[in-house]
DNA sequence: CATGAATGAGGTTTCATTCAT
DNA sequence: AATGAATGAAACCTCATTCAT
């Protein structure tokens, strides 16, 4: 049973880095045999097709992006609401360089696989969007948020994580300093780019 | 002669419809010719391959972009600076939302078409933050632009429009007004979410 | 009548060239076109297939060589068997190093090109060495050829004269010795290689 | 291993048949595939295209026409020149005449496959040409041989042998008297054709 | 007569998946 | 459980020929 499970990993591992490396459709079954070093009967034995495991290996990566973010709790004595979202920027950015290859599949490779793979896709961003949105309507009834459509803002803002985070993977910088990239994009997201008159 | 170019922007209008609709990899040189009612040998007379048609695409798509983009002319007697730079952002979200398509293939399917088109994407987001964060140091000289980092800002600035078009453009909303798209993003950039305190 | 006779001079010799150069299957119509000036359409005006082309010129080549050849008349007054043998050798040799785009297609772009092809090529040189093969046997007949095979020997002798012309065409000698020629494989084919015991 | 190897020479066997039945180019990889009763796919796990099996084959057939030709021994004790040189005719004729569809190949398919093909088989006749020019220079340096131009007599022998062998495989008549042809030529390539004034 | 854009059958090649061993 | 040779559907592309102008 745990060597069957393992075996699926070291798989899911292989295909993973082929991915990343080559994205979806430049790599094929072979890639990601070679890499795992098995053969073709072994991988169908595991997977029922190359799609399957892409779709695997997605849902394994949103759900790893998903469990590092925390809600915010306005009450939490512990923490200020601003080191609440420095601590999400911070928790994200360290898991997504931690593992590139997952970032550059996720924000990269993945659009285009397939309308199937879209719609997930989607579906994902639609579901972290909707709870930015959410978190930006609270934060304007307890009038901490300035004035702004929060469906439209939280589009922004993925917007701006999602690009910062793809700038930095595509160019494989392997020492990113994550604590500027977080000072960088919180500061941006909460006081924009213009100097405010005093 | 000029029905010769017709023939070129024929097909190339299907490709572009076609490649929206089921991305690049999913849509064969067969769909382009049934979307266009040609046969397979006219299209090989105007273009090599189905890949060739994709870079074309993609040059004119970058170019339309790139088009729109007017510098920021701090002189200038007629317009404010806020003014320009909304015609801006009003000017790009016109071009992009009066094509969808287009918009599609740049934003959604372009990425893992092909290592070839990732360099090409790649280079042109490089020129255009590199712009944008030209933009922003001079504003920082001349006192207007807050302390930031001008090429990570960039990257988020550019970042938010793209997932604020993307976004629209995937749930193809016929109809989206323009005016409050450029307003919130505009004011979402310049100054962010946090109501300041007074 | 007349200009249409002779453009189909132009195209044929248009492909002779071109079929000399390249062969007939690394030949492509457009290359006959581009040679000749004209269009495609104006080709299938005067021609019904490329494949025509090629049994035209082939009838055509076939005869020229035919025509060429003069039967041996023992009983000629004024010149010699030998001088007649010899007269032949230097009327071939002319007439297709004379043309060496000609001698190249018989030899060595005919054969391969169809099954068709092939029959008239193996009928034209069935007749050559029949006629061969009947001198050779009318020679044994009044004591002048010795005791052989005629057919065998009719095969030889067209052989070692093909063989002879295609390694000169091949390497486009242009300036070939006729004489030189003419009197070697004559000399060869009548005394062969071995020195008479005295 | 033994597998892999059987498979390549059952596919170059069918190749080989199919193109002395066909030809080159009336022959599609479809019809390799049927002869050998295989699937696309297993063709391409072996070889990487229908021009690469020809390659194979062509190569195979000269190598095995050259393994066959013998230099000639003046000191040999145990045969006599004459007995090397028919020796040599008997061998190359039983090897071609065994293979009946190598020697149509060879003779009558492979000039026109394509211009490396071609430059390839220039080549090889270069070489046997040239063997054969030296050992004639030879025999008229120890005085065996006429006074000759060895370079184009040796063209001549080439050319009668291939033509006698071309012209049998052509009609593929199943049962040759093999003495006899060696004989023939034997004996046409030595002495000629005309009786020796007594 | 001449044109050249259009055609489409047919060829080559790829690759995810299967299955006998 | 593992293997890897075999499969064949489906993709891409070429080029001799046609036909509307």
């Amino acid at each position: 049973m745990a060597i069957k499970e393992k075996r699926r990993e070291q798989i899911l591992g292989s295909a993973l880095e082929v991915f990343a490396e080559k994205g979806y459709h430049a790599s094929g079954v072979a890639d990601i045999l070679d890499h795992a070093g098995i053969s073709r009967g072994t991988f169908y034995l595991y997977f029922e097709s190359k799609r399957q495991v892409f779709d695997e290996l997605l849902a394994d990566l949103l759900a790893q992006v998903q469990e590092v973010l925390k809600p915010i709790d306005l009450a939490d004595p512990h923490r200020t609401v601003h080191q609440q979202l420095r601590d999400n920027c911070v928790a994200i950015l360290t898991r997504l360089f931690g593992r590139p290859a997952l970032a550059r599949v996720i924000l990269a490779e993945a659009a285009g696989v397939d309308a199937d793979v879209d719609r997930r896709l989607e579906a994902f961003y639609d579901e972290v969007i909707s709870l930015l949105s959410e978190t930006l309507a609270f934060g304007q009834a307890v009038g901490m948020v300035r004035d702004l459509d929060p469906q439209l803002v939280a589009m922004c803002i993925v917007g701006s994580v999602k690009e910062l985070i793809y700038q930095h993977v595509l160019r494989d910088r392997a020492s990113v300093d994550i604590e500027r990239l977080a000072n960088a994009v919180l500061d941006y997201n909460l006081h924009g780019i213009i100097k405010a008159r005093p």
